[in-house]
DNA sequence: AACCAGGCTGCGC
DNA sequence: GCGCAGCATGGT
């Protein structure tokens, strides 16, 4: 039987157009295009680069192969990516029901209602995504990486665009200093880059190891002895990748703003202030801090650019 | 033109 | 254990 599509079934409160407006609010992701109301991702597996696209169909969504039909293999794949992607499997009433309590918070359910925590489902990726960021702005960091994807991911060209995969820790640890100087990447950077990568290819970091962890504060712990990576990183590859529900990325910049501006907390928090307010929501700080960002990006205004 | 960006390390105390 | 410079560059 030739597959072309494979159909997830939409969770209750679920926005196919909340989570497509989040992944298109106005940075340059190179990972993925967004086209109206489908997205466009290419992934490269062991048989070969596979290009898909989403979109929605009544009470499903749709994943379609745009090449050859999906393999066994890679429709099994594609479909637990999508589903950590999406955040399909979390029944989000426990968390409404937090934020309906909290007077000051209560607008985000209905503001975002459908919104999932928008994850990456790849640990390599998120962790390196999370050291590209650090400290640098965010068109900047989004700059970086697509440098880095472009000079070292797969690549394929349908229809005229060029849809990119990240590339593997395999790749990037064979690339040197001098590599990504150039790609405007610091020095110091460059050095967690690859060093990261190392770590995956020798199978010393992998999710299946941090799964294996008690609690969330032990995962931290293990991460933060990777050069590079602190309190904040560590908290938020746990928070996109391992969906850990109570990682909080503490002195995120984006945390701090939106704190400051709903609930006019110091410019810069503690994180005792921080957790004190996060602890009515047991199990869905991760959730709560990703509604908090949402609040910091706002409908582009009409006519304006967008790469 | 400073000052801050979805921070971290390494050093000095 | 705590404070601080340095990192590289773009926005505001």
């Amino acid at each position: 039987m030739n597959k072309y599509e494979i159909c997830l079934e939409k969770p209750a409160h679920f926005s196919w157009k909340e989570c497509l407006w989040f992944l298109d609010r106005g940075y340059d992701d190179c990972l993925f295009t967004i086209d109206g109301a489908s997205i466009t991702r290419l992934f490269a597996t062991e048989e070969g680069n596979l290009l898909i696209r989403i979109t929605e169909r009544k009470e499903k969504l749709v994943i379609a192969s745009l090449g050859a039909p999906f393999a066994e293999r890679n429709a099994n794949h594609v479909a637990s990516y999508v589903k950590d992607w999406f955040d399909l499997d979390r029944a989000l009433d426990p968390f409404y029901a937090l934020l309906e309590a909290d007077e000051k918070l209560r607008f985000l359910r209905h503001e975002y209602a459908g919104l999932r925590l928008i994850g990456i489902p790849d640990l390599y990726e998120a962790l390196c995504w999370s050291i590209i960021g650090q400290q640098i702005n965010l068109p900047f960091a989004y700059r970086l990486k697509r440098r880095m994807v472009e000079n070292f991911g797969a690549a394929v060209v349908y229809e005229g665009h060029a849809y990119h995969a990240f590339p593997s820790p395999a790749v990037l640890a064979q690339v040197t200093i001098t590599g990504l100087v150039p790609l405007q990447f610091s020095v110091r950077k460059a050095e967690y880059l690859i060093g990261l990568a190392k770590l995956f290819v020798t199978n010393r970091i992998s999710r299946q190891q941090l799964l294996a962890f008690a609690d969330h504060e032990q995962m931290v712990q293990d991460l933060m002895r990777i050069r590079g990576v602190g309190l904040w990183t560590a908290n938020y590859a746990l928070m996109k990748s391992l969906k850990i529900m109570n990682s909080i990325p503490y002195g995120d910049a984006g945390l701090n703003k939106a704190l400051f501006n709903i609930l006019h907390f110091p410019k810069a928090p503690g994180r005792e202030r921080v957790d004190e307010y996060f602890n009515a929501y047991q199990d869905w700080k991760a959730y709560l801090v990703f509604y908090l960002w949402r609040t910091l990006s706002h409908p582009r205004p009409v006519g304006a650019q967008k790469n």
